[in-house]
RNA sequence: GCCGCUGUGGCUAAGGGGUAUAGCGAUUCAUUGGUAAUGAAUAGGUCGUGGGUUCAAUUCCCAUCAGCGGCUCCA
């Protein structure tokens, strides 16, 4: 038989089990088209019109039959029907096609028993209202198969039928071995150390009283059962486009985008912000390569555990993937690396720029989730678990000053959410609990079972925006797998090496999923009738100049020369009142109308964002915006000073 | 990846089996303006892309790309 699959996924994951029954193989498809070939020796002899067949929107069985299927044909039949109609009823379809495939077989039962089982399962299955297509028994066949590769679509099971009435069992076993996964449970912890344990009752979160928490509330809703609030575009993609920050870029791969200089400038200097907080707490900043080679042994066994998601490409020499975290740079630069425990803590500190992660399709929004992102990663090497416990500590610290520099009220916008195992959680409760106090609010916490990933602790602070979904921006994980697969070492006071513990931070997540919190942040404030506004350092124009007409245009031009800022002059030939109108819809902070009256008082009329407006020198509003600019990184303004000379990006 | 919805000048949209309409923007001219839209004229579209049905497709059908929503996922 001539198999040739197109558009098939076969999960990682598939695996037979060595059993010896009936093995059935379910797919979900699209189509299927198979010709009859050629006879082999058990062949059916079957009329033309029969050697060729198509089916649409189907569930595709196809089928072994075993030796120890052999005298218990009815109850097969029987068996093998109700698994077709259960996985039928579940994918919502009616047509079948029974479809036997000796190659899933590896002892074979005898043919006239297979034929058996076939012809009766297509009887029960018309009966009960199904279109069957029985494929030709002992025939080599050609077939063509798209499988619509939804969850359900893709199916293994063997089927065996009850040994002790001779085949009226109801056994089925599943050979799509689940993958052991660890069980959470839910609990919020308070101030006062107390955890309560959470649950789920029609779908909404039980057991705590939440009080004035109403976002808290609303993250644990959606990380215990995913609700939210009914969808409209995010509110950032409208955003980011309108103010030509941002863009989708459809030449490229989903969750790849462009930036245009207002959004490379914001993101610029966020990453700069960033930078500079993790150097000045003590990080050292590297570059590692962006690509690795899939047989490198270390990296090997960790891909084992993550199939799939990364993007691999060709090199002229071979086959590598895109890192989808700064991990294996950092972690075999420290496999070669000789460190004493003198030296620990130490942290190592990667902009990661980019990181990829092939996501799926239907999962990517806006600057939310992407397929490629710019990831501060920054890992500290620690000797053991108490000085793991004081460099957490000290990267909260960091993280909330460098979240709350970059422009989010902390704690108030943000929710804390601790995922541990419960060992971990009953040895250390006193150190979680001290997180909480210093967070200042009760905090979800996930507690598993086991440990599944290779992390026993970690936390993250998450956004919540207006449509109820939570995002990590922050996040500090306690690796104690990595150091041993990388065989990174560090010399022990007792002259022997030890693993040292890994910490994984993040301080502020992802650069771009920042700059989305900041725009639907700034939307959830707009929607309580707050003026849209940036924070001051990432405003892409902080100051503009409305010459009243041309003659004073030249003064105006000086002026926003000698601020150290970013000033800008609208010298249109457009009225005041629509100047006033474009600065106002672009957000600026201070708006400055400038004739006859200014240059002979030597005083400014400047329009503040909040509606005030106010006389000031130019000295007094150079101190006044020195202040606002609270040594955040500074940046010349992205875009030409005359708006006259600006291009129109996206109309 | 699956299911559903959307795709019309640079932007935002209306329309609908007989090659399309408005506002904004752009261009030109006039206007030299005082705190959220100065006026007039002009140009600009193979209706996302590729097939099919039809005398005729932007409109109907199929496929495909992109976006959104939901599911799933989130090392």
């Amino acid at each position: 038989m001539i198999g040739s699959f197109t558009n098939i996924f076969i999960p990682m994951s598939f695996l037979w089990w060595m059993g010896f029954q009936m093995r059935a193989l379910f797919i979900h498809a699209d189509y299927l088209e198979y010709e009859a070939k050629k006879k082999t020796k058990l062949a059916d002899d079957i009329s033309d019109d029969k050697k060729k067949g198509r089916i649409e929107e189907a569930l595709v069985t196809y089928i072994s039959f075993e030796e120890i299927d052999e005298g218990k044909e009815e109850a097969s039949a029987k068996l093998l029907a109700e698994n077709v109609m259960e996985i039928a009823e579940k994918v919502e379809t009616k047509n079948t096609v029974l479809y036997p495939y000796a190659h899933l077989s590896s002892s074979l039962g005898k043919p006239a028993s297979g034929k058996e089982i076939l012809e009766k399962t297509a009887e029960i299955l018309e009966e009960k209202g199904y279109t069957v297509l029985s494929s030709p028994f002992g025939w080599y066949k050609s077939f063509k198969i798209s499988c619509k590769g939804h969850p359900l679509s893709e199916l293994s099971r063997e089927i065996v039928a009850g040994e002790d009435e001779g085949g009226d069992g109801e056994e089925v076993s599943e050979a799509l071995k689940s993958e052991e996964k660890a069980v959470s449970s839910w609990f919020v912890l308070g101030l006062d150390g107390e955890l309560t344990s959470l649950e789920l009752k029609k779908n909404k979160v039980k057991g705590y009283d939440f009080g004035d928490h109403k976002r808290l509330k609303q993250f644990v809703q959606y990380e215990m059962a995913k609700s939210r609030t009914a969808g409209k575009e995010p509110p950032h993609v409208d955003i980011m486009k309108r103010l030509e920050l941002v863009d989708y870029e459809p030449a490229s791969d989903p969750g790849n985008f462009r930036y245009y200089p207002k959004g490379r400038m914001m993101k610029s200097l966020l990453e700069t912000y960033v930078n500079q907080e993790v150097k000045r707490t003590g990080g050292m900043e590297i570059e590692t390569p962006i690509m690795y080679d899939f047989e490198h042994p270390s990296l090997k066994s960790y891909l084992h555990r993550f199939p799939a998601r990364q993007y691999s490409i060709q090199t002229p020499d071979k086959r590598v993937f895109l890192r989808f975290a700064a991990c294996f740079g950092q972690f075999l630069m420290m496999h070669d690396a000789t460190v004493s425990y003198k030296h620990l803590p130490m942290r190592l500190y990667e902009m990661s720029h980019y990181s990829f992660r092939a996501e799926q399709r239907g999962e990517l929004t806006g600057l939310r989730r992407l397929r490629t992102f710019t990831m501060p990663d920054c890992h500290s090497f620690c000797a053991d678990i108490e000085m793991a416990k004081l460099e957490m500590q000290d990267r909260f610290q960091l993280s909330w000053d460098v979240l709350n520099g970059i422009g989010f009220q902390v704690p108030n916008e943000l929710e804390f959410a601790i995922r541990v195992t419960k060992e971990f959680y009953d040895e250390n409760s006193e150190f979680l609990a001290g997180l909480v106090k210093k967070w200042g609010k009760p905090a979800l916490v996930e507690m598993w079972d086991k440990r599944f990933f290779y992390f026993i602790f970690k936390y993250e602070w998450n956004f919540v925006d207006s449509q109820g979904k939570a995002s990590a921006l922050n996040t500090d994980q306690l690796d104690v797998e990595n150091a041993e697969r990388y065989d990174i070492n560090y010399v022990g006071m007792d002259g022997e090496k030890h693993h040292p513990y890994i910490l994984h931070q993040s301080p502020s997540g992802a650069i771009e999923r920042v700059m989305y919190a900041l725009l639907e942040n700034i939307h959830l404030k707009q929607m309580t009738g707050e003026k849209p506004k940036f924070p001051h350092w990432l405003a892409p124009t902080q100051v503009r100049f409305l010459p009243v007409h041309d003659d004073v245009l030249e003064n105006c031009k000086e002026l926003a020369g000698k601020l150290n800022a970013r000033a800008d002059v609208d010298d249109r030939d457009q009225s005041i009142g629509k100047k006033i109108r474009d600065a106002e819809k672009d957000w600026i902070d201070f708006i400055i109308v400038y004739g006859e009256k200014e240059q002979e008082s030597g005083k400014l009329s400047v329009r503040r964002r909040d509606g005030v407006q106010e006389e000031l020198t130019i000295e007094e509003l150079a101190s006044k915006l020195a202040e606002l600019q609270r040594g955040m990184p500074m940046t010349s303004l992205p875009l030409p000073m005359l708006l006259s000379k600006r291009i129109s990006f996206r109309g």
